[in-house]
DNA sequence: CTGAAAGCGCTTACAG
DNA sequence: CTGAAAGCGCTTACAG
């Protein structure tokens, strides 16, 4: 008596379809060699449980039939895993992929997954199409670089129970926190203008709608937890000595038409010196400073792609340097280390960042550095 | 006599986990709310096929019990499709991430996929790990970017008979090409050149292994379409005027240090102007011009990222320029139109290119443009 | 408007 | 070294 179990579908569609022979899975490939399911499975998958030969007819019967391999799909769902990591960036992918600095992470981040054998899939925000990639998409974990807590995907992730880590963003209980050293940085920064001597000192920062007011009176009062971070780097230096600083922000989360208009504003009492919480912010002042508006002709130019932005200005642009590529490297570290033991594996340390003095910092004298 | 099929296996879970209430799936939320599986799926996937009450009360059960939606995996496999597109780039995404042009059209193909409902996923090419992800992750269809038909990727998705458009490739048989119009670009580019007055040209390219040949002599056996598009048109233009260029080349894909030198040489005894590649050829040609070697110094720059490099140089450079959005969006559309009928839609016609005249060309007197 | 049946294509223990 | 059993969690026609 035999169980026509494995027969009935194979036989069943053959019946269906009359011209074409049907989909090939593992079970066409079985009854072509001889064998069941499972050892067609393993000689794709364990070629450690059969023999060299019996898995050598497998293969090339596989290859004769035109079978790529065993459906990513099916096999997702057999395994309970699918090679598949989830980024979601600060708002939609278009508009990061603008910014070098969300650019190099995602480049970091494909390369070290690909070295774990995971590819990576870009996690729009959702859409008019309905589909809410980080509650549709399947994967085994995700990677949610620079987003505000509320935004939606997290909640999505979250509720699927994926594995997730935080780059860059404000701490959530449960999730791992991946980034640089804000504040430490900052700091270095502004220690290094009061070395030089500044003391008249201006910051500009985004996030926080701020026109001109003297630091000891601004409550830090910003959602974003980079710039937050930043500004406490930079008040406890200038704390230190006894500098208070003038702040000039806006509440967008990055250049606009305020934020220019308040430096614009700034700079017709100019300090000797400022604190930007971006290098194209800090350009943005430079251009101001001289000759406003900025004149779009001259440009000279060298070093290409390979360069950051603050070396390739004129005058070099002094900065605080990350490692984008360590970041993502760390990313992928904490995210795999959740994944592997469902545990919390522990924050990684906040990563370390350099000052880098160039030509746009000196000595007090005339226009802001 | 009832059929026990559905309790199974809720049922047989509880039992073997003591502690945790083991995974919630629609079963779960079906017995809870006292309908069958199929009625809770309909209540998420096909809102219309059940009453608003019935639906709303299955919500919540599934809100209660911490259930986030269908899995994904799941979905995917009984639905036969994932809602998931890869991407194969150039090299890996880490190579390709560090290139303008390719990191707005990925920028430009996820925009366009999120308007559609899919989520984009890098795949980079077989590694160390053993994971093929051309073979092995889950996807509706691929676009294969600037990828020689050799690249292993191809043969993966192909013998998978997955949807694919060929960007800036090789065309090959049965898949659609989207890219630009590399010849009527070049075309016009050394068009540009004879009206200015210019009979002594160069002409620089890569993937073609020549030092300084005359173009007649020149066998045009390049495996890069790109390149190959480019010449054909500069030939043309050049034919129709008498003139015969010389060419540097490199075997390289890019600019190498093959490159540098062969240009060096040819600068010896100058032309008056050089059809280059790409920009940055055309830049590598400039700065050996004058000055060489390129002093690392002084850079004046604005314009930041929006700005295509060719604008942002001194003098600005006059050059090819393409549409890198609406290439993203026609290579989606072609994808998309394979992947609906199945039959071969018809390849949209190549990309228009406008030539952009700026700064570095001009009549011939000293210096090549 | 609701549900019983059949199936998507594979894999993981577990026997032999 | 090979295979029978059970299952992964969902959906698509199709009856009622």
């Amino acid at each position: 008596m035999l169980k026509p179990t494995g027969d009935l579908s194979a036989s069943g569609r053959m019946g269906s379809e009359v011209v074409e022979v049907g989909r090939v899975t593992l079970q066409t490939i079985a009854e072509h060699v001889g064998v069941s399911r499972m050892t067609v499975s393993n000689a794709f998958s364990r070629p450690d449980q059969l023999s060299e030969d019996l898995r050598a007819r497998i293969l090339t019967a596989a290859d004769d039939l035109g079978y790529a391999g065993p459906d990513p799909a099916a096999r997702a769902l057999a395994r309970g895993r699918t090679g598949v990591i989830g980024m979601v960036l600060t708002n939609s992918p278009k508009d990061a992929f603008t910014d070098d600095v969300a650019v190099g992470f995602v480049r970091a981040v494909a390369g070290s997954l690909a070295d774990e054998g995971y590819s990576l899939v870009l996690l729009h925000s959702s859409h008019d199409s309905g589909v809410v990639p980080a509650r549709d998409v399947a994967m085994d974990g995700a990677i949610v670089y620079s987003c505000a807590p509320a935004v939606s995907a997290f909640a999505a992730l979250r509720e699927r129970r994926l594995p997730i880590v935080n780059v860059e963003g404000s701490p959530l209980p449960g999730v791992p926190d991946v980034g640089i050293d804000n504040a430490s940085g900052a700091y270095e920064a502004a220690k290094h203008l009061i070395d030089l001597g500044h003391s008249r000192i201006a910051i500009v920062v985004a996030a926080l709608d701020i026109d001109d007011v003297p630091a000891s009176e601004t409550a830090l009062d910003t959602g974003s937890l980079t710039i937050a971070g930043r500004m406490d780097g930079w008040m406890r230096a200038l704390d230190e000595a006894g500098i208070v600083p003038r702040v000039v922000g806006t509440p967008a989360l990055g250049i606009d038409a305020v934020l220019r208009e308040r430096i614009d504003r700034m700079l017709d009492d100019p300090p000797t010196a400022v604190l930007a919480f971006s290098d194209l912010a800090a350009l943005e002042v430079m251009e101001r400073a001289r000759g406003r508006p900025p004149r779009p002709g001259a440009a000279l130019h060298r070093g290409l792609r390979r360069q950051p932005l603050s070396a390739r200005v004129s005058p070099a642009l002094t900065t605080v340097r990350q490692d984008v590529d360590a970041k993502g490297r760390a990313a992928v570290r904490a995210l795999l280390g959740v994944m592997r033991r469902d545990e919390l594996a522990p924050a990684p340390p906040l990563l370390p960042t350099a000052l880098v003095v160039r030509e746009s910092t000196s000595r007090p004298s005339g226009a802001p550095g």
